[in-house]
DNA sequence: CTGAAAGCGCTTACAG
DNA sequence: CTGAAAGCGCTTACAG
């Protein structure tokens, strides 16, 4: 900066106003100074400036994995919303572990980020303070359990994606539906008793088949089984993500059993794949980049003025799009 | 930190001092020091750090994409391998889009990051000068196609995967067989070829069948069926990428023949679900995470020993994993 | 082993 | 509109 200076017979004061624009300069002597820039390819230090503006322009984003569909996008989302204005994304893949979402904390408070976007439920803000030094604002997405209530949150309306689903399934006919769930997918399943509810038919517990979140495509392919065996009269899957609807597909063919025809699924969550699968998955579609980029967008604004609370907005709708995998009751 | 020594009744160089680890102090000394950092809940202010020191302790990855279970988990074993040595990671997807690319880099550039490990071939290095300001070391993974030469890299042997998935064909019986292929996968296709030629039979281009980057499942489903229909006798399908082999395999249910009794299919790249499609797709396995993990530890090798030349490690192997979609050569 | 001083590269009031 | 000065929170030789 100091060269720059020199070469445009001015002082780094100038400069600095010509590059930040806080102060309007002379047009002559802002080309001279520009110019300078160009000739010397100077590039302006940002630690230097984060030193002494105390914004580092870069923000942290906690997310479980980056392993799976959903979460990509919100990186990805997350990224563009934020290199739209200028920031720069700190990643952090918690693993769901809070020894190592504890680490990263510190990490992103010592760097000053600007603010945290904490994706998924991940029990951190209830189990983790901040750190006394972190002065920057946190906002949640994704989030489905409980709400912490100290961060304002951006989320979806997983309940009502349970209750499309159940809704269609009710209005094909179907009266018995075993449940796949997921943990921490309770709303999602009070969503589809809800609209079996509003039929008056009750969804029992017994009915619901809970799977680990690690189990995979293999637990789908596991707990469709033991939900078939345990009641063959079964006309409906329900699956609380895509993943086990996948493998719910996969053990109705093991079990000879023809989707839409003998069965019929539906899946949550929208993966890529869906539409992709033998037959098509139905399934519930979730907004997941525009939650990532109103989410980024609360963020920045509770970044820019500091003071002023930021209000929760409601929950983002899901949508069902129907597809081959869903059909009509048999007839018995 | 000015308060910390005030609290400890010593000098804020002290307390550098104690934080840094350079400077042996007194161990009672060290203890107040201690004491007080505790009781304030002192955190280092790595930004004020980074302006004295010039180190920031954060390093830059550049992958093309999150959405691909390769990338994922080469961004989880950087972020992985990184964090075990105190940095932290900023990400940037560039959607092989180079404006985007260079606007990354520039960003990088200013915040000083300590190194940039840029990951698949994007056709960067040789397009994209490095901005002016920028001195840090750059190590590139998972290159694929010819190396720009300009700095150290750490890849996979793809062509040895194409070839222990031709000469398993070979060992099989094919002897016609026809390749679905991603850009840029010459190397897997040469190597296939190769493990032909060692058997004196030629794959012709006309049974080369690309497809581009973005088609996805979709496209192995339109190209396999392309192919089976160009050539009916085919008995093998190699394709160079898993989304490409599961592509191939619905093609093949689509176009009535049984895998792997009427049809082998073999994949590439060691999708998560291969092993769980049916029949489990037999392909080529590639080290990954291996492959981040060094490449990670190449950069940060070359961030602290500035001057010394490093030496680009040998390729790493491959390797074959058989299935179900495999099967001997149907008998005519 | 501890303290006083300079400096990292910017920005920000504050005079002129 | 431009220049001189102080300061952001650290680290780093350099004396004591």
């Amino acid at each position: 900066m100091q060269d720059v200076a020199r070469r445009a017979g001015v002082t780094k004061q100038t400069v600095s106003n010509v590059v930040t624009g806080r102060v309007a300069v002379r047009p002559e002597t802002e080309a001279r100074v520009r110019a300078a820039i160009d000739e010397l390819g100077y590039t302006p230090n940002l630690v230097a400036r984060s030193l002494a503006t105390g914004s580092t322009r870069t923000v942290g984003l906690f997310v479980p994995t980056v392993t799976t569909a959903f979460y990509a996008h919100v990186v990805e989302e997350a990224e563009d919303a934020l290199g739209r204005q200028g920031y720069h994304l700190l990643l952090c893949t918690t693993r769901r572990d809070g020894g190592r979402a504890r680490q990263h904390l510190a990490g992103l408070t010592s760097r000053s980020v600007d603010g945290l976007l904490i994706a998924g439920d991940q029990d951190l803000p209830g189990r983790l303070p901040l750190p006394a030094g972190a002065r920057f604002p946190v906002v949640l997405c994704a989030w489905e359990t409980e709400l912490p209530g100290r961060f304002p949150v951006v989320t979806i309306d997983y309940e009502l994606g349970g209750h499309l689903a159940g809704r269609h399934l009710r209005e094909l006919g179907h009266e018995r539906v075993a449940v796949l769930a997921g943990p921490a997918h309770g709303r999602r399943v009070a969503g589809l008793r809800r609209a079996f509810a509003d039929d008056g038919l009750t969804v029992p517990d017994s009915a619901v088949h809970l799977v680990p979140a690690s189990a995979g495509l293999a637990g789908g392919i596991a707990a469709a089984r033991a939900a078939l065996a345990a009641d063959p009269d079964t006309t409906a899957l329900f699956a609380t993500h895509d993943v086990l609807a996948a493998g719910a597909l996969q053990a109705a063919r093991d079990a000879g059993r023809s989707v839409p025809r003998d069965l019929s699924v539906v899946g949550y969550d929208d993966d890529p794949a869906g539409p992709l699968s033998r037959p098509a998955l139905t399934g519930v579609a979730l907004p997941t980049r525009e939650m990532a980029r109103q989410a980024i967008e609360l963020l920045l604004g509770a970044v820019s003025a500091p003071g002023e609370p930021v209000g929760t907005p409601r929950p983002l709708p899901p949508e069902l799009i129907v597809r081959d995998s869903s059909g009509p009751v048999p007839r018995a």
